[in-house]
RNA sequence: GCGCCCGUAGCUCAGCAGGAUAGAGCGACGGUUUCCUAAACCGUAGGUCAGAGGUUCAAAUCCUCUCGGGCGUACCA
């Protein structure tokens, strides 16, 4: 409940002033202060269970002596905003003006507009947001999709919250597949099919690689010192790696183009390999490396986890190294406030045991970093695996999703004019919701059923309810005015928009904080059927010139929260479809 | 084996810093368009919130155990 509300800044002032709740100060009254889930109960409600301790009264008794003292005897309330004050069982209730609850809400969202919900809670603060770094010399497959979505998603609800945001793409570009793939591309490999379809050779290459090795033990020696010379800096592995790297980045940039994600950095894991010595000195010298079975690693016995792995036993690195490094690296660079890690789930422990590491190496900023994890992508056959062959390329179903929303066009809407450029939106729009609107740890079934579908709670319903919001604004034709008569809107659909407006700014706080997307998916649905249920019972625009423009405010206020809350998630808003 | 995560309607999922009667969507069945976009809306059917204990005035929500599923558990990332 933000303290701005004048509403309840008055309730709770009026309380304090309350003999009967032994002097409990504003502040401590604001949180207990909750809505009930009926509006017919009221605006707003103090439930008096948690006083019980406090006064030594049953809580049936508290809301009603407070009923009384409030109202007296008169049954009239005594408050500005507030016109009935009303004890139910242990809940003390509160009805407000709703005129004025109106005029409140509506007059901010019309004036702030494209703001509304924005803050400056994060002014003068910085967060790394490290998302969506694939692999490179492999397509892009859908379970590269949620990472991707979910990062761009928290960049842009921090910003709002303004928060000064930086996106880093941390590439996996580097490691021992670097040199599997160099050891498959001289043996196997060739420049004219690297031509044809790069990122498609090098996947090839790569499954082969991991075929011929299990006959071939020696492949997997030849691919350590491979890489190892590519640590190294040898030349020829090098140039291998960049050419690689550069057709990679390639695809992927179209991936992202099409999905409208974009990073500040693509700073790979590649990026760190000069630092990595001196980070590897410094562990040592703090006696937190040791060697072990011929291994680097940091020791976490004592924190019941397995060892950090620092270098294997040929002296090459490893990821959590790099990690080490690139968190030290981005501290003194950005000198973040937060940094989240948007990394699936199955990197837990490496998680875990990398930070503490760097609680270790006594860095303060640690309790700053976190791993937002979010569960697997799955068939219905087990796992995705890029190895095993079974994926389905995020190009792929982008493009099948698109497709549909042009065959939906085409049957409801033919004379659209821009439709594919409109098609594009809603499909892809379609792929971003499917994947924000679930809670991140569940693991999630991947099902064509389910991503294709555009009816109910789906991307494109809440873009179909904000298309129809322009239409009308369309139809209607005058500049919307702020100042309407308020107490025109009367109906109880009008007072529930009004209510589920003005907790939008809540819902991106939350959202951000518990880096849930999903809650914002579910404000967003929840808005979006309140309008449409009340579209379908009322008409907007009417001959009642007074009605018509107070109405015309709420449904432009509804369109204006819409496109805030689309936007904040990654999503576009086509004003028809 | 050990650790972490998950278990809510046939399916996919909300609700989980405890609060008033467990909610949506999909699928099924039935209905709504002389009127602002029917990608919408309304209705019907569908639940021992995995199970058992515990804490509490109050538990889907917190704690413990059991069962079921997933992931991880030293030289991959």
């Amino acid at each position: 409940m933000l303290k701005t509300n004048p509403f309840l800044k008055e309730i709770a002032h009026h309380l304090k002033a309350q003999s009967a709740l032994g002097g409990l100060e504003e502040k401590e009254i604001y949180p207990l202060i909750d809505q009930p889930p009926n509006p017919d109960m009221g605006d707003y409600t103090l439930p008096c269970y948690p006083l019980k301790e406090r006064l030594h009264k049953p809580p049936n008794q508290i809301a009603e002596e407070l009923a009384q003292a409030i109202v007296g005897a008169t049954g009239r309330s005594p408050l500005q905003l507030v016109t009935r004050v009303k004890a139910e069982g242990a809940y003390l209730n509160f009805f407000v003006k709703h005129d004025e609850l109106s005029r409140w809400v509506l007059e901010r969202i019309h004036k702030e507009g494209n703001g509304y919900g924005h803050a400056t809670t994060g002014k003068g603060k910085t967060v790394v947001i490290d998302y969506s770094s694939p692999n490179i010399a492999k397509h892009l497959a859908v379970h590269h999709l949620r990472s991707a979505v979910i990062g761009n998603a928290l960049y842009r609800l921090y910003k709002a919250l303004g928060y000064h945001c930086v996106g880093i793409n941390h590439l996996g570009d580097w490691g021992t597949q670097f040199g599997q793939l160099i050891v498959a591309y001289k043996k196997w490999g060739s420049e004219e099919e690297l031509r044809k379809d790069p990122v498609d050779a090098l996947h090839g290459l790569y499954v082969k690689f991991h075929q011929e090795a299990k006959n071939d033990v020696s492949l997997e020696d030849q691919a350590r010192q491979a890489f190892r010379e590519l640590e190294e800096g040898d030349t020829e592995a090098r140039q291998l790696w960049e050419h690689f790297k550069e057709v990679s980045l390639k695809e992927f940039n179209k991936v992202y183009r099409a999905l409208g994600i974009k990073f500040d950095y693509y700073t790979g894991e590649s990026f760190y390999n000069e630092m990595l010595n001196d980070t590897v000195e410094r562990l040592k010298k703090a006696g937190l490396a040791t060697l072990s079975e011929e291994a680097l690693v940091v020791n976490l016995d004592k924190y019941n986890m397995p060892p950090c792995l620092l270098k294997k036993k040929d002296e090459a690195s490893l990821y959590a190294t790099r990690d080490v490094c690139a968190a030290e690296y981005r501290a003194r660079e950005f000198g973040f406030s937060r940094m989240l890690y948007v990394v699936g789930s199955e990197q837990r422990l490496h998680f875990r045991q990398f930070f503490k590491v760097l609680e270790l190496m006594g860095y303060p900023w640690v309790k700053d970093c976190v791993h937002v994890d979010f569960g697997l992508i799955k068939f219905k056959e087990g796992k995705m695996s890029t190895r095993a062959g079974r994926v389905i390329l995020l190009e792929e179903v982008l493009k099948e999703a698109v497709e549909r929303a042009r065959g939906i066009i085409q049957e409801k809407n033919p004379d659209l004019s821009r439709a594919e450029e409109i098609a594009r939106q809603v499909g892809i729009g379609a792929v971003i919701f499917a994947d924000l609107s679930s809670r991140r740890t569940r693991d999630v079934l991947f099902d064509w059923k389910e991503v294709l579908n555009f009816d109910g709670e789906t991307g494109p319903y809440l873009q179909y309810t904000h298309a129809r919001l322009c239409s009308v604004m369309r139809k209607y034709g005058e500049t919307v005015d702020g100042k309407v008569d308020f107490s025109l809107l009367k109906e109880k659909d009008e007072y529930l928009l009004v209510r589920k407006l003005e907790s939008f700014p809540r819902s991106i706080v939350s959202s951000a904080e518990t880096y849930e997307p999903v809650v914002l998916c579910n404000y967003l649905i929840e808005l979006a059927s309140i309008f449409n249920r009340y579209y379908n019972h009322h008409r907007i625009i009417s001959k009642n010139e007074g009605l018509t423009s107070a109405r015309i405010l709420l449904a432009d206020c509804t369109r204006q929260v819409l496109r805030n809350g689309l936007h904040l998630l990654g999503m576009e808003t086509p004003e028809e479809m």
